[in-house]
DNA sequence: TTGAAAGCGCTAACAC
DNA sequence: GTGTTAGCGCTTTCAA
């Protein structure tokens, strides 16, 4: 009889629709199931440290939990305790480089061992872009926002921010007090000629990028330091300015073998690679001929260059981890907050086979 | 007197809290400062069709949004309406490669267009960590996900995804009905091919990869396709196998080199870059003495080689658009909930300098 | 055209 | 120990 298919309404799970698939089970449901009042089933849900549950109590929500396939709301939750576990993650170019995508690697595994979800925005610079992106994750009710950047550079914080706490990765703000995580480029400079006067050489060229930037004075600085303290004097005549793509490696090359060095540090990998062509081009070695160092151990390719490049790494992926790390500090414990800082993350050299020991 | 700092509590607005930042103002508070209801401002924001509205009370709760610097919370408004704007997006390694960041880009924007955020988890191929991040997706009712991998290849799902609306991306799962986006590895082959063809080449070298996958198969059948309408037949002794990285390019450049091709495509941009270095090595020129062609187009990498290199693009970026133009249409259109199908997306042919025209 | 009120699923007093 | 209940901020009937 067609009677039969007009079914009791409440028999029928109403929950059962919502596009199909996921049928919610709610916290009244296993209530029910395990006869006992929503507030216990909070409780034992939440395992509150202090909250008295009978033995038996939790054992039937638990078993109802379970039975039920139920699954908190966290909706509901971020609602009912005013506040969220996200965290927002603006960057300025999540593709344009492998960079970024280290970063936000690094920030989705530390905000999700410590519970909280990464929401992330790709702004490409534009700051009208940036203004909306922080507004949605503040309609988010995000904990707290990172303000990523795929180079290190100094930035001015969009004014939006000063709403919400925020740290700042790979970049830093001059005219802020916010907490800053950079790499510690002046360490990563000097830990790439490190490399060099460890393996014996003295003579040893700085191919520098044109391009003005914390990493060129730190790197430099470090170089400089590192010559300083093996006893090497400083001269001028090893130090170049260079496009920091493989085509200001290529073109500073000559010049390069020019001055007789036998070891260079080059600005980054990418010159490094346009050094190795143009020395090929010129039958010349590497390391016999000459040793390169690079700097950022860009992935896929200085590990596969021929010889596999020795450089220093860039560290995205610590990088947003700390970040988040300190976010999550200056979130949790508010007294902190307002508290300014910039943390440098150590680039540490890694050592493969373009360095020749004399 | 001390007394005075005992403040009125309700004169001294008690959202002010809340970890120093955020004040929010609510619905109810802008209800009051228009003197209207909660209601009124409720349709007003959500520009409801056909609710009607008094120009005149529209206008003061616009005025009192305005001034409050009223934001809705989304939390709540998800809570209310059932359902939330997220998207999740589990990737196997966003980090380790270039490309997923690209998709994560792509799908990043299109979601953003769209008024979704995109909640992301890396797993690292781990399936517990895939499970979790699943689960975690669904608590925070998100309307789809979208499983992506960083390079093409077939997979199984995890289980958990049938509970929720789900396409695939730059994978496929044989055994699913899941509608899945991939790139057009045949065409793209083919692309790669005809553009030597094109140049007038007529015996042309397809150094493949030795690991099975799509791209293999789908590569080869394109070149062979380009072959054959071009009329030249194919040579099996044209055809090789190597490891897809730079190594594999080094160590196959010599037989490829004796086929006496005059060019060849080659499975992917770092197998092009270890050729190139074998045949700086050797000292022939490219692309004078032999064209190359290569595959993925790598950022970073393909633009900057010297001579810049000629390959086919791997579309990640649209991938990952497409991922979310298509959950989305399931999602909000259900009733095409469960038809599957597999889109390819276009791998575009980019023409720089290692071709030689004959 | 507008307002009142009943939830959405959960938390956290507070009472028993 | 465990249950009651009042919200969290918003949407959405249903009346007025």
């Amino acid at each position: 009889m067609a009677v039969q298919r007009i079914a009791d309404p409440a028999s029928e799970n109403s929950r059962e629709r919502k596009n199909g698939k996921r049928s919610s089970v709610t916290l009244k449901d296993v209530a029910a199931a395990a006869g006992t009042s929503v507030s216990t089933v909070s409780l034992v849900m939440n395992h509150k440290p202090g909250a008295r549950i009978g033995k038996d109590a939790r054992a039937r929500v638990l078993k109802a939990i379970d039975e039920l396939g139920y699954r908190p709301n966290t909706l509901a939750q971020g609602l009912a305790r005013g506040r969220s576990n996200f965290i927002g993650l603006v960057a300025d170019s999540i593709a344009t480089t492998p960079f970024a995508g280290q970063i936000i690697h690094g920030a989705q595994e530390e905000a999700w061992k410590r519970g909280y979800v990464l929401l992330i925005a790709n702004t490409e610079g534009d700051r009208d872009l940036e203004r909306r992106a922080i507004e949605e994750f503040m309609e988010h009710n995000v904990s707290g926002v990172i303000y990523s950047t795929w180079y290190h550079h100094e930035i001015t914080m969009p004014p939006e921010l000063t709403q919400v706490t925020t740290v700042l990765v790979n970049c830093s703000d001059p005219n802020s007090e916010v907490t800053a995580v950079v790499p510690d480029e002046f360490r990563g400079g000097k830990a790439a000629a490190q490399m060099l006067i460890d393996a014996g050489h003295r003579r040893i060229a700085f191919v520098n990028s044109t391009s003005i930037s914390p990493a060129r004075t730190g790197r430099r600085a470090g170089y400089l330091a590192a010559l300083e303290e093996a006893g090497i004097p400083a001269d001028e005549s090893l130090m170049f300015d260079t496009m920091p793509y493989q085509e200001g490696g290529m073109r500073i090359a000559e010049q390069v073998v020019q001055t007789g060095a036998t070891g260079v540090c080059c600005h980054n990998d990418r010159v490094a690679m346009g050094l190795y062509d143009a020395l090929r081009d010129r039958g010349l070695r590497i390391p016999d001929d000459l040793s390169v160092v690079g700097f950022d151990n860009q992935e896929v390719i200085a590990a596969h260059m021929s010889p596999p490049l020795s450089t220093v790494q860039l560290p995205h992926y610590e990088l947003g981890v700390v970040g988040v790390k300190m976010l999550l500090e200056d979130v949790e414990s508010p007294d902190r907050a307002g508290f300014s800082r910039t943390i440098r993350i150590d680039c540490p050299p890694v050592m493969r086979d373009s360095i020749r020991r004399l």
